[in-house]
Order: structure tokens, then C-alpha cells, then sequence
DNA sequence: AATGAATGAGTATTCATTCAT
DNA sequence: CATGAATGAATACTCATTCAT
């Protein structure tokens, strides 16, 4: 009965807004942003409908830290700084990016099936082409340095390839056979290293 | 005074049913389904929203019938009896392919968006899910004729290098060098012709 | 291929005009005015939906006409003169009601369904109404004469019990012992001819 | 800033559906049901519309909510073991019926309207034929334990004289000398007592 | 006289959001 | 911090009516 610390509030704030979030991110990503509704959510979530707006001021934003978290994610395995980063190998590189399929497929999904969205493409665009103008540029220094040819067209190549990957992995869920794909095409670039 | 003839009213209606298709693809393929109203395809068709109820039973029916549509373009590259098809080098095929994606982005979109929908993924999984299998089949066939090691595996990778690309072109638009991944690609693959 | 007669156009239009009545007559009753659509109207009549709009003004003026055939045709049994008619018996009369409510069940049930709503009701009020009074008080001078006693209650007896077998009748249909019921209540109302 | 107890958000649901449940009867009554606008019942019971949907599924569910009611209320005159019941008087069964009626306009108004309704007639067939057939049997049972001959063609009679009455009352509302009918009436079945 | 494609106002229903408690 | 009743704008769909032929 005795009122709760400021510290322990902020704890439960915290805790609440990911139970939220997580919530929110698997139906966004199960049955799509337009047709998740906000009831939805908060069922999942086991709060009410209301508390949703004490912590997000919208749907529309509830979306947007989803994703900002996201390219928050990715950012780790292609930082800003890439070049300086110590392992830069494909291998290396090509195994952070399963990992992360792996253990985040709904973000990932989600990231994909809005990403085919034009109106949410237009919002996010300004955030999201940039980095994978600078993926790919890494990727393509990368191939360089190891004396490639062609080095724009296959990190192409091999951005498609993963992207793909992801796709396939994401729409078949468990029957994919991603860890066998993983050493084959690791096996497979592992010339480029 | 007299009324048209049946055929007059046919010609009428089969226009008319093509405007509607023609324009709901584009705005479920731009917007998504759930995103985009009965009211702004027929604003775009340049009809009233009525009207679209005169052809279609509901939107649901719509999106059926567009489907429909893009799974029997689907057919005319990876035909039912591809095993009898004359010319069914891996080279010719990733060209048909490429050219599908070229002619027809719209189509192949939709299909990935919507392919990520699980409520949508169910009601077509019937159709689609077969096709898919059967087209890796087909593919895991011409490269074991070929004396492919781990045919499987290599399918997966060119169906996901494809898949890939697709969603790549579709992202990027214009900016995507499509045909030199097109000629590329074909290079890559020729050893397996 | 010689053109029509002004009598046979006439002939036709006649013709059309009855059919198109008839079918709305039957859905009107089934389904009720406001659940009834044109479409449906048009199509049990094998036209057009254009034409009914050749012949009435409108859905509504349609419904008018077929009150006021159903009005004319209940004049005959209780004519503006029934004080001058010859056998004014209530046996006959009676006999006369059932006789009606047989061949034109739709007819009494349209009348029934529809008196029950207000904006009908209010619209035909000034015609239905006034008969109504006239026929009671009919009923009522006919009693007298018998000398019967309280003759308005036992008037007003009499035809909420018409009303009550003829809406019992009309809810079950054959299954109702309408001829039964008929012998029945002509020798109940004997002792009044 | 507690929220409300979960008593006080039930009885507010309570009354909010008392209230929308009134309007929703009156309307369908006086305007029947396919010409009554859920947006009128909102308006008439002073909530938006978008509450009626918080309560009820679908105006058809509405609808059947009300009938429900209505058939219980009918059930207290005449329940399952009417034959077990203390006084099965006709005067007073008669008696009964007439209150009810005067209490209730608006239920046999609706109940009268949709029952010559073939699609509302249908699907509420199976709840309320038995029901009648149930009713009828009691009193031909109670016409039979007082000798009277041609039970079954007397207690139709009874039943549509009843019907009649309730339907030119419904009619005619506040003109319809219901109280000198009622009086006339029973003076008339006394025998039958 | 007859047709049916097209229109647009109206209807049931959903859902993001607000707010009193 | 938390609740859920209430709102209103948007959405899918229907249908009486018009009109060119």
C-alpha cells in the first residue's frame, strides 16, 4: 500500500511499452499494419484499449518505433562506421544476418511486407535508402579489396540473394532449411573472404 | 431507340471489367489491400463505386480475381508439363523471368505483399504453396540432369537470387539495373545449361 | 415485320403492366415493401429493370397502384351503397369476405403488412380509413335491424375476428382449415341473418 | 484517475442497452424492421452509432434480442406447463391477453409485422410455430374439459378473435375501445369457464 | 417498346481515438 | 497507472433511378 518508487513506476512503464510493442510488432507482421486493429493489440497485450495511448500517441507511431528498432538491429551487423569495423569478412557478415533472421523473423517480415507499402515507403524512405545505398557500398568496397570484378553487380548479387533468403524463409517458416542454407552459401563465398 | 445488341453490351462490359482490374492492381499493389478503398479504385477506373459491384461480387473477389490472373501468367513460364517443355535451359528460363518481372512489376508486388499476409497466404495456399513446390521440382530436376552437386540446395539459392531480385527491382524501380543483372546472372548460370 | 396496330401496342402495354404488377404483388407480400428490390421485381417478370420505369414512376407509385386495386376490390363486398345492396345477409357477406381472402391471399396480406407501418399508413390513411368506418358502421346497421343488442361490440367482434382468421390464415397457409372454419362461423352468425 | 468499479461499468452497460433496446423495438414497430436505419435507432435512443455495435452485433441481432424478449414475456400467459397452472381459466387467460397487450403495444406490433415477413418468418419458424401449435393444443384441452363440442374449430375461433382484436388495437391505438372489448368479451366466454 | 450499364445517395459496420473515472 | 464506454469518420456494399442506344 505503500506508493510505489519513481524508479519502480519507471519500471513498469518500460516493461509495459514492450509488452506493447512485442505485441503489436508479431500482429503487424502476422496479418499486416492495416488490418491489425488497435483492439487487437491490446487484447494481445492483456491491457486495455486505452492504455495503448498512454504510452504511444498513435497507431501510426506504435509502428514507427517498431521500426526504428529494427534498423536499430540491422544497424549492428552493418554499422555506420563498417570500415572500421575489426571482422568485416562476407563470411562473417553473411552469418550475422542469418543470425539475425533467425532470432527476429517477425521483425524482418514486417520490415519487408511494409516496405511494399508505397505510403509507408515514402515515410521511411529518407531513413532506410541511405543505409542500404551505404550496405551496399560497403559490400562493394568489401568485394573490391579482395579484388573482385564486377564488384557493384555481385554485391548485388549477393544482397539479392540474402534478401531472397529471407523471403523464402519467411513466408515456408520452419520447413525453410535455413541452417543448411547457411553453410552452403557461406561455403559458397567463402572465395571472397 | 432500338437497345444495344447483346454483343454491343458484352464489348461495354468487358472494357469496363479490365479498367477495374487494371486499376485495383495498381492501387493494391502500390497501397496494399487493406489500404486501398473500393471507393479510390473506382475513383481511379474513372467509374462510380457502384459500378464495381456490377462485376465484382466484393473487393475480396477483386483481389481473387486478379490472383487468378497472375498465377496463369505464372503458368506460361513453369508450365504444368515443364519436364515436356522444348527449350528448358536454366538460361532461357531466368530470361522469361526477367522479362515477366519486366512486363508485369505490378503483378509480382501484389504478389509478394500479399504473399506476407498470413489471412491472404491462407485462402491461396492451396494454389499457391503446390506451384511453388512444384516449380522447385522442376528446377532441382534440370540441375541434377546437368550433374549438379547438392541440386537442392542450389535450386533454393537461384529461386532465392530470383526472389530476390524481384523484390529488389520492385523497391528500387528505375533505379534498378535490371538488365545487367539480367545478363549477369545469365553469365553466371550458363555452366549450368 | 408490318408495324403494330395502336390496339395491339395497347394490347402489349396492358399485358406488361399486369405482369409487372403481379410480380410485385408476390414479393411485396413475401418479403415486404422495403425488402423488395426492382431488380427482383423485374426479373420474376422477365424484363428489364428499364421497363418498369416505362410503365410507373417509381417503386413507390407501384406499390400505390396495387393498394387501390386491393381497395377496389374490397369495395365489392361492402360498396359505398351496401345499404342498397340486395342480400345484405351476414351469411352472405361473410361468405363473400372468405371467398376473397382465398383467391387473393397475397392481396390481404400486402394490406396486412403494410398497414402495420406508419409512413403507409399515414399515406393511405385518408382512403383506408374512411371505408373501414363505413364498413363497421355497416355491420353495425345490419345488427340493428336484427336487433341485436350492443350491436357495436358484436360488430367490432365480428370483424376482429374476420381480421384475426384471415391473418391466421394468411401466416399458415394451407395448413389453415380455412373452409372448415368458414361452415363454421356462418352457422355461429346464423341467428344474426 | 481509478478507474471505474466493475459494477459501475455494468450497470452502465445495462442501461445503455435498455436504452438502445427501446429505441431499436419502437422503430422496428412503427417503421419496420427493413425500414428502420440503425443511425435513426442511435439517433432515438441519443447515441452515436457506432455504440449500438458495442452492444449488439448486427442489427439483425437486435432484432433477434427483441423477439427473445418478447417471446418470454408471451411465455408467463401461457408457459410450457400451462396445464399445471393454478387458475387456466378462459376469463382469466382472456384477461391476460388483454393486459399484456395493453401493457406491450409495441412488442405485438413488431411481433405481428415480422411474422408476415417469409424471411423473418423463417428463421425464427422453428422458436415460435411450437410455440402456437403449443397454445392452441392448451386451450383446445381447457374447451375440452368443459364439454365443448368441435373443441379444435372453437378454440381457433377464440385464437383469431384474439388476433383480431390485438391487431385492430394495434391499428387503431388509443381509439380502439379495448377495455369495453375485453369486458364484452369475457361477459361472452363466461360460459366456457 | 425495351435493354442494361452507370450513377449516387443511403445503409450497415469497423475502428482509431477521446475522456470521465 | 489503468479502464472501457462513447464518438465519428471512413468503408464495403445496396439499390432506386437515369439514360444512351
Amino acid at each position: 500500500m505503500t506508493p510505489r518508487t519513481e524508479e519502480q513506476y519507471e519500471a513498469i512503464r518500460q516493461q509495459s511499452r514492450e509488452t506493447i510493442l512485442k505485441a503489436a510488432l508479431e500482429l503487424f507482421a502476422l496479418n499486416g499494419f492495416h488490418n491489425t486493429s488497435v483492439s487487437k493489440i491490446s487484447e494481445r497485450a492483456g491491457f486495455s484499449k486505452g492504455l495503448i495511448y498512454n504510452y504511444f500517441e498513435s497507431k501510426e507511431q506504435l509502428l514507427q518505433t517498431i521500426l526504428e528498432k529494427a534498423i536499430q538491429i540491422g544497424e549492428k551487423i552493418m554499422p555506420e562506421d563498417f570500415s572500421q569495423k575489426e571482422d568485416r569478412s562476407l563470411t562473417k557478415t553473411i552469418h550475422e544476418i542469418f543470425n539475425l533472421i533467425k532470432v527476429n523473423p517477425h521483425y524482418w517480415k514486417l520490415i519487408l511486407a511494409l516496405s511494399l507499402h508505397e505510403d509507408i515507403k515514402h515515410r521511411f524512405h529518407h531513413i532506410i535508402r541511405p543505409r542500404q545505398e551505404r550496405n551496399l557500398n560497403n559490400l562493394i568496397e568489401l568485394l573490391k579489396e579482395k579484388g573482385v570484378q564486377q564488384a557493384r553487380l555481385e554485391a548485388l548479387t549477393i544482397s539479392a540473394l540474402l534478401d531472397g533468403v529471407l523471403l523464402q524463409f519467411i513466408y515456408m517458416g520452419d520447413q525453410y532449411p535455413i541452417d543448411e542454407m547457411e553453410d552452403f552459401l557461406i561455403g559458397k563465398f567463402k572465395k571472397f573472404n
